[in-house]
DNA sequence: AGATGCCGGATTTTT
DNA sequence: TCCGGCATCT
């Protein structure tokens, strides 16, 4: 119990706290990680609570990786059977040991972006629709909301849709559905959605799981959506254990589904939560939060409160305009350059910026500057192409119903087989109820003689392969099939400068393989590959960061979430970017961009620096920047813009808004999506979309008659849940 | 089947 | 500016 000394009253009322619902609203820095890490081993060791009943869920792969570490570490707590993951790859083994009454097998491919976007475009074949009139980004995204709302195709098809557009996305959406489990596949959204439903459908699966996880912690509870937050209560319903812990003023994916409503209605949603609150930072010096308190205090949808902090006697954060966005990233690599002669280590340096598109320049200027760095995010390891290329081979010898992966793999390397005989193949298939796999391996009537010897010498790779597959480890057969295809040397000889890279990416991904193969912890009875290909299908770049490299690390906001450094660099403070362009016109998504900026500010321990630029190109021809409205916000004497020579103030300073600071009241939080709603002529009804606030929000609700309207608030009641 | 070239459109953030 | 999609040619 030594170590509850380690802790701040608050802290130690969240690990002490065990039985009951606990709500835990942590500012920035506050030591959340920290609560959550003395918590569990306070369950253990302390409760004796057997690890196999405790259930954490992180925001990432790596912040999973991280506690059991320090676990570890620190209490010297074996993690193997403790449950900790993203709610993405705890649903992922959930669904794999409950596969027996779920619609697919446990190998189901995991379809990312690139995949779904293929089987997209195959879908608007079959059902010729014009991607004009459908646009596949709007599409997709309509798609995962609902998926994040838990409305599967078959509810939407009850209702007698009249609009054309809306019929057709959901006609879209069903065929969707059943091809992907026509190809035993699932994408992100659906290990989410097919849990919940699940656990909502089957009482004794639910009751299962809720038996075996007595203890829940949900890490950045603000970033939940709608199926995240059933799931989570189907789980904890019973037991009401349940912890989480988040902060409001760090909500940022809401363009992801996430509901902010999740932790502000938590008092609401379980009875007799002990909520606590933290507010004391123990990350930055005063000079850098006072300026983060003052940005964030004009945003109106939060809970009150105040971070403050012991931490004294630091510079302001620095605000500077650079010409352009060269000089932007060289002015971020001097500065670097200058604290590394001095002793920083270039790990304590960090680069924050909007868009992945704005990495480009500073990996030229660190590269120039001739010092270290490392990109997270953008173009992911394993969505190059020779990557998907190798791993849609390997899972298409899993999973032999995988069109996505096979259209893929059957004319690369060129094997002279195109989309004539692609399609031939497939309708083969079909008609004899054969996988794609099998039907490689016959004599096809529609073939020429050539071009069916060219299937047949496929059909027999694959089968050599397949054979391997369950007989080798999983590094010696992607040699093999590396090897068979000849592709180190079809990427070494080319004259193409792109693929210069991509032996040595495939290279890298051997050593990947066999790293995965000695850690791996056999935890059912599933074959090690298939636990492979899904679990990449799961890793971030994050994960990807090598850390026995010492490098500046560069990032966009959104990932830099729960990291801090010493030194940040946040580029790119200009309107159109920081907030961006897109978020305008939507006073919601406005202060979630000032989230954003509160997010990077916050991971600093020692110094900010904010830049813009004078000019700045925008769709290929420069443009004059504005600096970004947020800086206006932030008081005068709080910002370092003295002593500058690179400073002036180009545009005026807009007047500042009274806002209304205070806490969220019940008009704020009055809808949200799920409640059960009544309205005089519609009846009962689901609520499937919020957009705006109070009373008078507009909810898009699908009515148990059918209808699927869009209504003023004020004209239903809410009903019970 | 594959290479070439033109046009139009899009540009946020990620598991 | 760059990328992807489409048409046309070989």
């Amino acid at each position: 119990m030594d170590f509850l000394n380690d802790l701040n009253p608050q802290q130690r009322k969240v690990v002490t706290t065990t039985e009951g619902p606990v709500l835990v609203l942590a500012g920035a820095g506050s030591g959340k990680t920290r609560s959550i890490i003395y918590r569990t081993a306070y369950l253990l060791n302390t409760a004796r609570v057997n690890p196999n009943n405790i259930l954490i869920v992180t925001f990432t792969n790596k912040a999973a990786q991280e506690l059991k570490k320090r676990l570890h570490r620190s209490f010297h707590i074996a993690t193997y059977s403790l449950w900790v993951g993203t709610f993405h790859s705890i649903c992922m083994r959930i669904l794999r040991e409950e596969y027996e009454h779920l619609p697919f097998t446990k190998d189901f491919s995991i379809f990312d972006d690139l995949d779904q976007k293929a089987t997209f475009k195959m879908i608007y074949k079959k059902l010729e629709i014009d991607s004009k009139n459908f646009p596949l980004r709007k599409i997709t995204t309509i798609i995962s909301n609902q998926k994040n709302s838990l409305v599967s195709p078959q509810d939407f098809f009850k209702f007698n849709e009249e609009n054309f557009f809306t019929k057709t996305t959901y006609k879209i959406y069903l065929e969707y559905q059943k091809f992907l489990l026509k190809n035993n596949a699932l994408d992100f959204d659906d290990l989410l959605m097919y849990t919940a439903i699940m656990f909502h459908d089957n009482n004794s699966i639910r009751k299962k799981y809720a038996d075996r996880f007595k203890y829940v912690m949900i890490d950045e509870y603000q970033d939940t959506n709608y199926a995240q937050f059933k799931l989570i209560n189907l789980i904890a319903m019973d037991h009401q254990n349940l912890c989480v812990v988040g902060d409001d003023d760090q909500a940022i994916y809401s363009w992801r589904g996430a509901n902010i409503s999740n932790i502000l209605n938590f008092e609401k949603d379980y009875k007799n939560v002990y909520t606590v609150k933290m507010e004391q930072n123990y990350r930055s010096p005063k000079s850098i939060l006072s300026a983060a308190n003052c940005l964030i205090k004009n945003n109106s949808e939060r809970y009150a409160k105040e971070l403050w902090t012991d931490i004294r006697s630091a510079e302001r954060p620095k605000l500077l305009k650079l010409d352009d966005e060269h000089q932007e990233a060289k002015f971020a690599a001097e500065m670097i350059a200058q604290l590394h002669s001095r002793g920083t280590s270039l790990n304590n340096c960090l680069i924050l910026y909007r868009t992945n598109a704005q990495s480009r320049v500073f990996e030229n200027a660190f590269y120039q500057a001739k010092l270290t760095y490392q990109i997270v995010g953008g173009v992911n390891f394993y969505q190059r192409k020779e990557i998907k290329d190798i791993v849609a081979y390997l899972r298409f010898l899993i999973n032999p119903n995988d069109e996505v992966s096979f259209s893929r793999i059957i004319n690369f390397p060129p094997r002279k087989i195109g989309k004539v005989t692609l399609k031939k193949i497939e309708n083969y298939t079909h008609k004899n109820q054969l996988t794609l796999f099998d039907a490689l391996q016959h004599d096809i009537p529609s073939l020429n003689k050539k071009t069916s010897q060219r299937v047949k010498d496929f059909g027999k790779l694959l089968f050599k392969w397949q054979r391997s597959a369950y007989k080798v480890e999983i590094t010696s057969l992607i040699k093999e099939i590396i090897d068979d295809l000849e592709l180190i040397s079809l990427y070494d000889s080319s004259n193409d400068p792109k693929d210069i890279a991509r032996s040595e990416n495939l290279k890298e991904f051997v050593t990947a393989s066999k790293e995965f193969t000695d850690n791996f912890e056999q935890e059912t009875d599933t074959p090690m590959i298939t636990s492979f290909l899904q679990s990449i299908s799961l890793q971030t770049d994050m994960d990807n960061l090598d850390e026995e490299i010492e490098s500046v690390k560069l990032m966009t906001m959104h990932n830099a979430k729960g990291l801090e450094f010493d030194h940040v660099f946040i580029a790119g403070l200009e309107d159109g970017l920081l907030p961006h362009s897109r978020s305008f016109d939507n006073e919601h998504q406005l202060e979630e961009e000032r989230r954003l900026l509160y997010v990077a500010i916050t991971r600093a321990r020692k110094t900010v620096h904010l830049t813009y630029t004078r000019m700045r190109p925008v769709f290929g021809s420069k443009s004059l920047s504005i600096p970004s409205r947020f800086l206006m916000e932030i008081d005068d004497d709080l910002i370092d813009t003295e002593n500058n020579r690179y400073y002036d103030l180009m545009a005026p300073r807009p007047q500042k808004k009274k806002k209304n600071r205070s806490v969220v009241t019940e008009n704020q939080k009055f809808f949200r999506i799920g409640q059960i709603v009544s309205h005089s002529k519609f009846g009962n009804g689901v609520i499937l979309n919020v957009d705006g606030k109070g009373k008078a929000a507009k909810l898009s609700v699908s009515f148990s008659g059918g209808q699927l309207k869009k209504i003023i608030g004020t004209y239903v009641t809410r009903g019970n849940e």
